[in-house]
DNA sequence: CGAATTTGACCATC
DNA sequence: GATGGTCAAATTCG
């Protein structure tokens, strides 16, 4: 078992034990604010998780990163290397409050480009890593200011770091920590949401932020490597999906044509802890995810 | 003065 | 032809 399972494995046992609590108090209290604080911490817990997992996932992608790295390194030709990125991992994260800006993510960025947005009012911005020359290392982002959120940022990352990853493991889950501590502050200070993934698929989807603004006063957005969707595998497949958020809660955004070949599935949870139907029908996605246990995360 | 950013051009894909 | 990703010269910044 890696450090990585170890970690997520204690995240979520954490998460459950905050939810069994939060159900007592529901039914034994009325407090609002205490419940209000437990939501908040199984959330962040959950999404602890989930970015522990993203990371220990990006060292299957370094095969495919390598052949990326083979063709780039002619450093002959200015063609654009769709058919590779449709293969490759794509995170996506919607970070608010970022007033330094896309850069303030733990890594160092060199801007190479940026281009105007068919159907988007703010340019495209395209930042590639500082030591891509000096390491190699082919990390690359896309960073998109919100249409209609100029407070937040759409970040792309494509690629892994080299410059990290070709370093210890240590350092890597280090880094791991500095990168969902980044966005806790998002989440936790801001209010807003944090981080979407974006996995890889065949069929184009794009990130609806009309979508995220009209629920991001009711949701904290969630997020998902879709691999494990996709394969059937790991978890069960769309199985884990039902079974902890209700049908209204996970959303896939429609297609359009972005051009990207990404896809992107969004599943979202309550950030506040307004007692509504929206909140009776989390609560009893809570309950699924006590009953559940830790047999179903790891069979 | 070296590093970083800006910006127009180039090119592949659809 | 429209669009988006990248390059690289020019410019700005520290």
């Amino acid at each position: 078992m890696t450090m990585e399972d170890k970690l997520v494995i204690n995240e979520l046992e954490q998460g459950r034990e905050l939810a069994k609590r939060l159900m007592s108090n529901l039914k034994h209290t009325s407090s609002t604010e205490s419940s209000k604080a437990l939501i908040d911490e199984i959330l962040r817990i959950y999404h602890n998780a989930i970015f522990i997992l993203s990371f220990k996932d990006d060292d299957k992608n370094k095969q495919s990163l390598q052949i990326i790295d083979d063709k780039d390194s002619k450093h002959v030709s200015k063609k654009r290397k769709i058919s590779e990125k449709k293969n490759e991992k794509v995170r996506v994260f919607v970070g608010a409050g970022q007033e330094k800006g896309p850069n303030d993510d733990g890594h160092c960025w060199r801007k190479y480009g940026q281009k105007e947005i068919h159907g988007s009012k703010n340019p495209r911005g395209y930042y590639r890593c500082t030591h891509r020359f000096t390491k190699n290392c082919l990390a690359v982002k896309q960073v998109q200011k919100s249409d209609t959120d100029p407070s937040i940022f759409e970040v792309k990352y494509l690629g892994n770091h080299s410059c990290n990853n070709n370093t210890s493991s240590t350092n890597k889950t280090n880094f791991s920590v500095t990168m969902f501590e980044e966005g806790n502050r998002a989440l936790y200070e801001t209010e807003k949401p944090a981080d979407v993934v974006k996995p890889e698929k065949t069929e184009e989807t794009r990130v609806s932020l009309e979508d995220l603004e009209s629920k991001k006063n009711i949701f904290r957005t969630f997020s998902f490597a879709n691999h494990e969707i996709e394969n059937g595998g790991g978890v069960g497949g769309d199985g884990w999906r039902s079974n902890i958020f209700p049908e209204n809660l996970v959303e896939k955004l429609s297609p359009s044509t972005s051009g990207s070949g990404i896809t992107t599935e969004i599943a979202t949870a309550p950030a506040s802890v307004e007692i509504s139907e929206t909140a009776d029908s989390y609560f009893s996605c809570l309950d699924n995810i006590i009953d559940f246990g830790q047999d179903w995360l790891w069979s």
